[in-house]
DNA sequence: TTGTATGCGTTATCAG
DNA sequence: CTGATAACGCATACAA
């Protein structure tokens, strides 16, 4: 492996002199610093990253936990937070929550042992649980898509905004009578959403009556259950905020199966744009979220706080945006 | 920050000593032994991994190299990378094709500026195209989902098989006038598994005929689009085996609106095994990939190189299961 | 504008 | 069985 003296020696300098026309931190003769970047490209030389962690106490290494990497939505964020991250000249270490039994704070642990410059945990949406939470950290964390009770921050996407939207949204396309299908009572982003959705009846005089939520648990079943149920609470449900696409697409089906058309009788509206919402036989209106946008801004954020800037507000929110298709066509 | 000196300064020995009870590379007596532990979790002492790195040579970091992180097959094959990495003590360090416009190349020189132990590139299936390959690299590859010219070793999935066991499937469940709907000719994933559809027909003294392939682009549109072109060839088609279920998907739409019913007029056969593919209205057959199986034997074959073992074999390939679901009920 | 010398924290060689 | 010491490759304080 070519070392910095041997750099040096090729380029008949010291080392300190390759260091600085490498790093430009000290003026350098336009000469001297030609032939050694000429010894650099003839040796091929790159520092050793090693060394250079050793010396700085830093890796320039940024760590990313996902809790569940195959679930596209922490495959996204990925995404933009390298972009981020190597731009400013970051490289990204990875763990995954699977591999930790999702244990958040065995993860930490594992990714802090690596000295890191900063970690980034980005969580699942529809998630098992509470998080059970690190101890004290010396290093600047950023959470997405999970609120942190120590006042780390974190990039959330806003949940109530989203279910006020979408019960603007169906009561625009004429239905009147809204029910809801959610997740288990205990997930926020659930919670918030009907929270969101009845927030926008209330607004237009109306209720989001009990009779008409219906709480599952995120899968395509619980579309299909949620929606016999709620027609059996109340025949004239004309329109359903599904927390998710799959519900939403069980819901479909389920529909579909008791004779009552989408959108003519019934409108569906979904969350998250799925992949098959826009070819599910009937296409799924449905929210999108900015994934990848959202994994940037927690980076940016992460590296303000490694720069040791001191950034007011711990949470920070991030719209959804409305996707119109047919399953809410008037 | 505590360092090894410090420990050795609480457990009243010589760094050294400290450093030989953690590897374990000398005989060490009991009592200094409990010592030195005790001095180790007291002070909470964790080595700094720059400084061993720069002493060993060796970072203890695999580089894992995703084309599109957020095509779930990338992403589930992470997994069992990292299970078995971890497990033999490597970290691993994340770049993904994007950041790169899809250059392995400048990926890989960027990969390797760290100084890898070893380097896996796991690529989406489907993808735009061949690959612009990099420049000896001194460290072992292993590649997924793609083979790669210079001789490298790569994890396949078994396409023809596939195709082969599609083409069985079909015939099993009385079809006869069997059609396929493809992707681009040039795609190996997609003419293998044609290749393999049309063995299994010429086994059973029946030609895979050239009016009933539609080639296309994976998408759902031309599974809409494919299905309508082959009914109009052959009206008597009575199966179709499609290159994934985006197209099997479309397949089914289009087949219904035009009155043909799935599965019993019309059986229908998937690949890949999406999330949707379980409960579309009419649940698609298809045939699932052992991806984190693939990661993990991925990561073993560059743990055994890292080792220098060598291999026999460059190409490793992992068959697909067939999974039954309605759209190919008999 | 350039060069010399030191230390980052670890492991391993060598001596005891 | 244990301890002193050198070296890994770099960046910088200090000297010129």
């Amino acid at each position: 492996m070519v070392r910095i003296v041997d750099v040096a020696a090729e380029a008949g300098v010291s080392p300190s002199t390759v260091s600085h026309v490498l790093s430009g931190k000290r003026p350098i003769s336009e000469a001297t610093r030609e032939r050694v970047l000429e010894a650099v490209r003839r040796l091929n030389y790159v520092p050793n990253p090693a060394a250079q962690a050793l010396r700085e106490r830093s890796a320039s290494a940024i760590g990313f936990y996902g809790s569940d990497i195959s679930e596209t939505f922490v495959a996204r964020n990925i995404r933009g937070v390298e972009r981020v991250a190597r731009h400013a000249g970051y490289h990204l270490l990875f763990a995954s929550g699977i591999e930790f039994d999702y244990d958040v704070g065995r993860a930490l642990d594992f990714l802090h042992s690596r000295r890191l410059d900063g970690i980034i945990l980005a969580f699942a949406f529809n998630e098992t649980e509470p998080i059970p939470f690190p101890r004290g950290l010396d290093c600047p964390v950023v959470t997405i898509n999970r609120a942190v009770p120590e006042g780390y921050h974190s990039v959330l996407p806003d949940n109530r905004r989203g279910g006020y939207e979408a019960g603007r949204h169906l009561l625009e396309s004429g239905a009147t009578r809204i029910g809801f299908i959610g997740g288990p009572p205990n997930r926020p982003a659930s919670s918030e959403r009907q929270l969101g959705l009845a927030r926008a009846l209330e607004e237009h005089g109306l209720a989001l009556e009990e009779r008409r939520v219906y709480l599952g648990d995120y899968s395509q079943g619980s579309g299909v259950i949620g929606l016999r149920r709620l027609l059996e609470a109340d025949p004239g449900i004309d329109g359903v905020f599904c927390v998710n696409d799959f519900t939403a697409a069980g819901a479909i089906n389920a529909a579909t199966q008791l004779g009552r058309r989408v959108p003519e009788e019934l409108k569906v509206l979904g969350y998250d744009d799925r992949d098959f919402a826009e070819f599910w036989p009937v296409p799924i209106s449905t929210f999108s979220y900015p994934l990848e946008e959202m994994g940037q801004y927690s980076a940016e954020l992460l590296l303000s706080l490694m720069r040791g800037d001191s950034l007011p507000e711990l949470t920070h929110y991030i719209p959804s945006t409305l996707v119109r298709r047919r399953s809410t066509a008037s």
